[in-house]
DNA sequence: CGTGTTATTGATGGTGATCAAACGTCGTGG
DNA sequence: CCACGACGTTTGATCACCATCAATAACACG
C-alpha cells in the first residue's frame, strides 16, 4: 500500500499550506523520507517531557497541540489540520520541551526521522522559508496570545477563539465549551456564560460539542495580529 | 576603522551564546556580511508595522523588544545583550510584525541585508541549528509567559521575572519598576507593591531605577520551562 | 437503563487594575 | 546656583472581572 492516496498527494502538491511555493519534485522528495503512523483517537504523539525528534505532518485527522502548567492547567496552543506540520524545530532542539500532541480523532501521520529531516533541509534550502514562515506565524500567535492575556477580557477572548477556529474549521465547530475554554485560556463555566451570550445575540447556535457560527463578521479581528490554530 | 575591536571579535568568536558550536572561519565570514550602525538612547531599531529586513546583531548596547496593543499597553519580551540577534526570521517573513525595538541606551549594532542573510545561511547550513535553537528558546519562552499569566500571581510573575533578569544582567539591575511592570504584564503600582515585599524580605534592595539581587536563590524558578530575555 | 460526559445557573470571594494624591530625585536651563 | 519640570516611587481606596465552588439538568452511549 502506497504513503498516501492519489487525493492526498494531490493535496499535499497544491492544497497544504506548509508545502506552498515548492516545486512539485521537491515535495515528492520530502514526503518520501516519511514513515505512515497512525494514532488512534485519544492517543499521545508526543507527551511532556519527551525529546521530540521526529517532524511529524498530519494527513488525515485532528491533533491537538497543548501546554500544561505544574498546576494542572492546561491550554491548547495549536490545533493541526491534514497537510499541517508539528515539531519543525524538534530536530534542532535535543531537549526537552512541555507540551503534548494529542490525536483527538483517529489520525494519520507521516513522520520523518530528525537526520533526515536535516539532511533534506540542508540540500534543499528553499524549504528552509517555507519553515521559517511556520514558526513566525506561530511566535506571533503566541505573542498574540499574550497581549490578549493581559489586555483582553475573557469574552472577547472566546470570541477571537471563535473566529479563528472558524477560518480555519469553517462550521459547524466540533469543539466543547471545555475545548473552547483551554484555547481562549478561561474556565468552563466563564466559556458557557459567553456562549450563552452570543447565543442570545443570534451569532452562534449551539448544542451538544456542535457550534454553528451564524455571524462570522461579529467576532471579526480587532487586535493588530492573528490568532493562528 | 574595523567593524569590530579586538575584544569584540573575540567576544563573538568565544562568548556569544548565538554562536555557540560555529567553527571560527563561519563566524568571520558571517560577520563580514554586516555594517555597522549606531542608535542613540531611545532610537527605534525597528517600529511596530515595519517591515523590518534586516537581521540585527547588537555590539555593544542594551536594546527592549517590545509588542504593543491596541490599548497602548505594551510588553517586554526580549532585552537583547551584546551578541544577541534580533529579527533572524525577518528575512524570510515579508510582512508586517507588530514589534518594536528600542535601544535602551546608546548602542551599536551590526546589520545584515536579508539576501546576504539568506545566502549565507543556504551556504553554511551548519548555522541553522543556531538559528532554530535561538528561535525555539524564543517560542518557549513565550508559551512559558502564557502558562503565567493563567494561573501564577503577579507577584509570583515578578519574582520569575526578576530572577531571569539576574541570570542575565547580574546585580545590580538597572530598571525601574515600569520597567519590570512591562516584563512581568502587571501595572506599575503592582510591581511596586511586591517590591517593597521582596525588600522586607530581604531578597532584594532597591533604590530609583537599580535593584539589588540580595537573594537570587529565593527567586528560584518552579515551573516547567524558563523564562527567556 | 445507568453511567459518564457536557451544559447550565447561582452565589461568593480574591486578585489586581484603576484612580488619586503626594513625595523624592534627577537633570536642565535660566 | 536655584527653580522648575519630568520622571520614578509610594500608599491608600475602590471596584470590576472572573475563578472557584456547588448543585442540577440534559444528553449520549454502552
Amino acid at each position: 500500500m502506497p504513503l498516501l492516496s492519489c487525493e492526498e498527494q494531490s493535496f499535499f502538491l497544491n492544497g497544504a499550506p506548509f508545502f506552498r511555493g515548492l516545486s512539485k519534485d521537491v515535495i515528492l522528495a520530502f514526503l518520501d523520507l516519511g514513515r505512515s503512523k497512525v494514532f488512534k483517537k485519544g492517543e499521545f504523539i508526543t507527551r511532556i517531557g519527551d525529546y521530540a525528534e521526529d517532524v511529524v505532518f498530519l494527513i488525515t485527522g485532528l491533533i491537538r497541540v497543548c501546554a500544561c502548567s505544574s498546576s494542572g492547567r492546561q491550554f491548547t496552543f495549536l490545533l493541526l489540520n491534514a497537510g499541517d506540520p508539528y515539531n519543525l524545530m524538534g530536530p534542532y532542539l535535543k531537549r526537552q520541551r512541555f507540551l503534548e500532541a494529542r490525536a483527538i480523532i483517529h489520525s494519520r501521520c507521516l513522520c520523518i526521522h530528525e537526520a533526515d529531516f536535516t539532511r533534506f533541509v540542508e540540500t534543499h534550502p528553499p524549504i528552509i522559508t517555507n519553515i521559517m514562515q511556520w514558526i513566525g506565524v506561530g511566535i506571533d500567535s503566541a505573542h498574540s496570545r499574550l497581549l490578549d492575556m493581559m489586555d483582553k477580557k475573557a469574552s472577547e477572548r472566546i470570541m477571537r477563539a471563535l473566529g479563528s477556529l472558524h477560518a480555519k474549521f469553517g462550521s459547524p465547530l466540533l469543539f466543547t465549551n471545555q475545548d473552547i475554554s483551554g484555547i481562549a485560556c478561561t474556565t468552563t463555566e466563564t466559556t458557557i456564560r459567553t456562549m450563552s451570550f452570543l447565543r442570545e445575540l443570534g451569532i452562534i447556535e449551539t448544542r451538544r460539542g456542535k457550534i454553528w457560527i451564524k455571524d462570522p463578521v461579529a467576532l471579526k479581528d480587532v487586535e493588530f495580529g492573528d490568532l493562528t490554530f
